[in-house]
DNA sequence: AGCACGCCGACT
DNA sequence: GTCGGCGTGCTC
């Protein structure tokens, strides 16, 4: 008997193993082989009949039984391809712990998933979308997977949901119990953070996603596929029913609703809080807050409730101070992204740069600035003004009750249940909105919808901007999210941005400039070559001279973007370290940056 | 990813 | 003459 094995190695195939007298084994089960004259855990993809002469032998079984069932290899072998990565790694980022040490466990073998048809995934957006998920878990036929952006948010719902924990946050054991466990359908709820995205599930099973939103759910490393993905694929496959949550879905799961593939219920208007805007001209420069802003700080610490600052970290773009206006790529409208070192500005997508400006082209103001307003000069600022207030930007404070003004980035809104806080503000959305990414627009969005929730019907959000009439301002303010996401589409449809296509980013890290040249000049040949692509200009990241100097550019292509590239580029990203350096690529990256 | 083999500079 | 630098290739 020979086992197909595959490891967590850049390997395109699996090795060959013979199987001991014995050993029973199957796809799916953790093995420990010899590998390169060490012991290593991989993962049986296949068995066969044939004889094993020259192959080396498997040492041993890591469980008596597999860990994930055939199907679930499948949808690996699929995100895999989908993300030119390799199997084993993907696979290896979403498996229970290793047993450690004397373990007297009962496991029970995965189920295999019915192959029946299921509902098509459904979106839910409306203000009580999670009351309703807890409400609706608890009486579900079934085992249901709820997957969470963090090990923080899987935390407060395993809690909430008096479920098990398949996250890292939970101690080993209890992870391994719980992975078994929800194989046997033990379990009514598990939940888990993207590593649990493979467990196996008797059917019925119900996946969730939360906050289908969230950045968190496509980190770097692998699997390097969005775990929305990644659940959109399982549920089809494997007739589930899927509920993706979010207040403001991603632009591309909104598109998949307008198109009947995701079934979206709306949402009635509820009680929704003032969401106000401040004109900052003229203020900035030497403060950080306006009036509004000020009175809302001060009535809030009256009345005994915390206030939010949120702010930005720092200018990565220009503006004009006078008219607000971003300096934006005219070809692809993101903001140019501004390099202090080199005085230019450049664009992510298409590469082209130009000298730093001295006039504004829109208004004639002379005033251009990066947006110059962190956390730490918006602390000593409050501090001076408001000398008797109790003020934290430690990201801990959060969570601190006695803090009255909490500065932070947007990430102090993650997780607010409503009306944690009195008043959120914005000390200067316009540096959000010139993050020189096309998606800045869909991330302010977000940002202020989740600080209208955190106030509440009762609370405030002022948000400080020279663009009072930003479309994503304006949804927020008339609670509309077919606003935003009508406005939205149209700028992606007509500048050709996702979900009209498909994104592909290519890092070179050059061993030295010379190095890094002639990779750029080949893979930008190979991908030339290939009819149907748009392959942008490569650019110089970071700064000039440096060590390692990293280029990148970005392709553009339809959905079967990745079986496009895939073997043209084969050698290129195989042969990993060479002498004139590596070559990375990430699939429908979230962020251009 | 490790790790081992293989071909060019400064040492006990 | 060798020790060791890393560039290249392989791992069943």
């Amino acid at each position: 008997m020979i086992a197909d094995v595959v490891f967590d190695l850049p390997l395109r195939h699996p090795l060959s193993y013979r199987v001991p007298d014995g050993l029973a084994l199957g796809p799916g089960q953790r093995v420990r082989a010899p590998l390169a004259g060490r012991t290593r855990v991989g993962i049986v993809v296949g068995v066969r009949r044939d004889e094993a002469d020259g192959l080396k032998s498997l040492d041993s079984a890591v469980e008596p039984v597999p860990v994930l069932s055939a199907a679930m290899i499948e949808i690996g072998r699929w995100a895999a391809e989908e993300s030119l990565s390799s199997l084993g790694g993907t696979l290896a980022a979403m498996l229970p712990p290793l047993p450690r040490g004397d373990t007297r466990e009962s496991l029970a073998p995965p189920p295999e998933p019915s192959r029946a048809a299921g509902p098509p995934p459904e979106l839910w957006v409306d203000t009580r979308r999670e009351a309703r998920l807890a409400e609706r878990l608890g009486s579900e036929k079934g085992t249901s997977l709820v997957i969470a952006p963090d090990i923080e948010a899987a935390a407060r719902w395993a809690e909430r949901l008096d479920a098990a924990r398949l996250d890292s946050g939970a101690p080993e054991v209890a992870r391994r119990a719980a992975w078994f466990g929800a194989s046997r359908g033990r379990a009514r709820i598990v939940v888990g953070t993207r590593s649990a995205l493979l467990v196996p599930l008797p059917p019925p099973a119900t996946l969730v996603l939360l906050d289908e939103h969230d950045p968190a759910h496509k980190p770097p490393g692998a699997p390097r596929m969005h775990s929305r993905e990644m659940l959109v694929e399982r549920a089809r496959r494997e007739g589930s029913r899927l509920v993706l949550l979010s207040a403001t879905p991603s632009v591309e799961t909104w598109w998949r609703a307008d198109n009947r593939h995701v079934h979206r219920q709306d949402a009635a208007p509820v009680p929704w809080p003032e969401v106000v805007t401040a004109d900052t001209r003229g203020i900035l420069r030497n403060h950080p807050l306006t009036l509004p802003l000020t009175r809302a700080i001060e009535e809030m610490a009256r009345r005994d409730r915390p206030t939010a600052l949120v702010v930005t970290r720092e200018a990565a773009a220009l503006g004009c101070d006078e008219c607000g206006a971003a300096f934006r790529c005219p070809d692809c409208g993101v903001a140019l992204a501004l390099s202090r070192s080199e005085r230019r500005l450049s664009c992510r997508l298409c590469s082209r740069t130009d000298p730093l400006p001295t006039v504004c082209p829109g208004c004639g103001g002379h005033r251009l600035s990066p947006f110059g307003w962190g956390a730490e000069r918006v602390e000593s600022s409050l501090r001076k003004r408001f000398p008797q207030l109790s003020i934290s930007r430690a990201p801990d404070a959060r969570l601190d009750p006695h803090v009255q003004v909490l500065i932070g980035t947007t990430g102090l809104l993650r997780g607010a249940p409503p009306g944690r806080f009195g008043c959120v503000g914005f000390v200067a959305l316009d540096a959000l909105l010139r993050v020189p990414d096309f998606r800045a627009g869909e991330r302010a969005f977000a940002a202020l919808w989740a600080a209208a929730e955190a106030v509440g019907p009762n609370g405030r959000v002022i948000v400080q901007t020279l663009h009072p009439e930003h479309y994503a301002i304006r949804a927020v303010r008339e609670q509309s999210r077919a606003t935003f996401y009508a406005s939205e589409l149209t700028f992606r449809a007509e500048l050709g941005y996702p979900p009209f296509c498909r994104l592909c980013l290519l890092s070179i890290r050059g061993r030295d400039e010379e190095g890094a040249r002639a990779l750029v000049t080949e893979s930008e040949g190979i991908l030339r070559g290939i009819p149907g692509l748009t392959v942008y200009s490569a650019a110089a990241r970071g700064a000039a001279g440096a060590r390692r100097p990293l280029w990148r550019f970005a392709i553009k292509g339809p959905a079967e973007l990745p079986r496009l590239v895939a073997e043209p580029l084969r050698r290129l990203l195989e042969r990993r370290r060479r002498a004139s350096g590596v070559v990375e690529i990430e699939m429908d990256p979230l962020s251009l940056a």
